[in-house]
DNA sequence: GGGGTTTTTTCATGTTCATGCCGGTTTGAT
DNA sequence: ATCAAACCGGCATGAACATGAAAAAACCCC
């Protein structure tokens, strides 16, 4: 039996049953656990289920957060997992910047609602969906609100910026590399991502793997400005080490 | 079990029956009252609960959430036919203010793809709805965001304000009186609220009938103040007459 | 068909996690 | 004011987990 009919018919079961667990699944296959939970581990990566201690569950059965408009977005399950192994940079208390993006709208949704937290956002989405958490602080930077990526840019949102001090900024990137440093297509909003960085004591990069293959017009940031790249297991290792001896940590969630 | 399964489960209950207590869930699920105390943290954590001693409750029992969904729902089609009747408000081109509210909300869905407009808004969603219209400039006015109401409120909202003129303010209130005045709840709000009919030339107030009986602690602005008042044929024809004799032109939509 | 490479699986290791148990403290009802 | 119930923090433990090295299987090109 392959691998991959093995993981098919585990999520069949998973999917009948409503759960599977990871000693019965190895028992039944005849394999090791080992080997099951690296196909859990597949199968949560595609999104498929959802991991827990001691088996796994479909993702459709848990009645958890629908929100925030994930719909057509690609690379949902990595930018997940960036995001967890983000919530470890999260100070005790204090403030912090979510710059705008995919990938730190899944860190909004995972923060956790018993921290007092003031957050910094150019977002207007970002700033809707945490508004309502009672333990967040939210502060919207103003400016003109750009089509595409829905973030504010521009003096307004620059101002305020220049004024502020906070902990940790989670920024994200359209490229990234070691020689190019942190870009994006679009200079207004390097600004921005530039003073957002400026305000931060650490700076925190959430970036998955396809975002270090490009480099765009205008850069915000050296890899020296990064303290920690949080990325996905399908980043080059060769490129997470040499991006590791330019100075960040490099995490591979 | 899987803890998840549990804390679902657990979850589940607490929204059918409003609340759970730590011993008959201990009791029911065979496990001890301190597994169940760290389900419930857990849960609280990502702010589905509320701890409480003896048990939780879910979040939305305790009145936060369905205020903001609840508004939403009551008097559409009023809210719908007052934003109807606003458009007739708008300018050919140039810069509008749109204040936050449910009905102003109803005015964004409603404005046309066919005038180049500026649009200064100070709530998250509103901007979030418009930023994609390839007609609109939306310029965002930063801040806190207040939950309440989506709403970004204090200094940052404040300031640029006062380097604004715009033709039209789209106003919302929750109370209006011909005594009173308009007013709102939230001082904060009033400020801004303020703020924005200084910047205008003209200003509309948005306001279903219901708006009418009430007066609230903070007002910011009399009736002399407001161009047009755009209400329903909901509103009392009394109030109306006095209400135009007091100043502004009124519509009952 | 045979050497080298890659992929898959297993095995052994040290670590983390979920849970239970126990003492001390807080809470809230009587 | 009293007191039992509920809570909290620490600790113990076994199961589940991650990881890296080694073995096995599959592949593959000549």
């Amino acid at each position: 039996m392959y691998a991959e009919e093995r993981q098919q018919e585990i999520l069949r079961r998973a999917r009948t049953i409503g759960r599977v667990d990871v000693v019965t699944l190895a028992e039944e296959f005849a394999v090791t656990t080992e080997t099951i939970r690296r196909d859990l581990t597949a199968l949560e990566r595609s999104g498929m289920l959802r991991r827990v201690h001691g088996g796994a569950i479909p993702v459709e059965r848990l009645g958890f957060e629908p929100e925030l408009a994930a719909r057509d977005e690609v690379l949902i399950a990595e930018k997940e997992r960036i995001a967890k192994a983000a919530l470890a940079e999260l100070p005790e208390d204090g403030a912090i910047i979510i710059d705008a993006g995919s990938t730190t709208g899944r860190l909004v949704q995972a923060l956790p609602a018993d921290r007092e937290l003031t957050v910094i956002v150019n977002s207007p989405p970002l700033a809707t969906a945490m508004a309502t958490r009672l333990n967040l602080t939210v502060i919207m930077l103003g400016g003109r609100v750009r089509g595409r990526t829905l973030a504010t840019v521009d003096d307004w949102a620059l101002r305020p910026l220049a004024d502020l001090h906070v902990d940790v900024a989670f920024m994200a990137a359209n490229g990234c590399s070691v020689a190019k440093g942190l870009t994006t297509p679009y200079p207004a909003e390097a600004a921005i991502k530039r003073a957002m960085i400026g305000a931060a004591q650490r700076c925190v990069l959430l970036a998955d793997h396809t975002k270090f293959a490009n480099n765009y017009l205008a850069r915000f940031a050296s890899i020296q400005e990064i303290d920690v790249v949080i990325s996905d297991t399908g980043l080059d290792t060769g490129v997470a080490a040499e991006m590791a001896a330019a100075g960040p940590e490099v995490v591979r969630a």
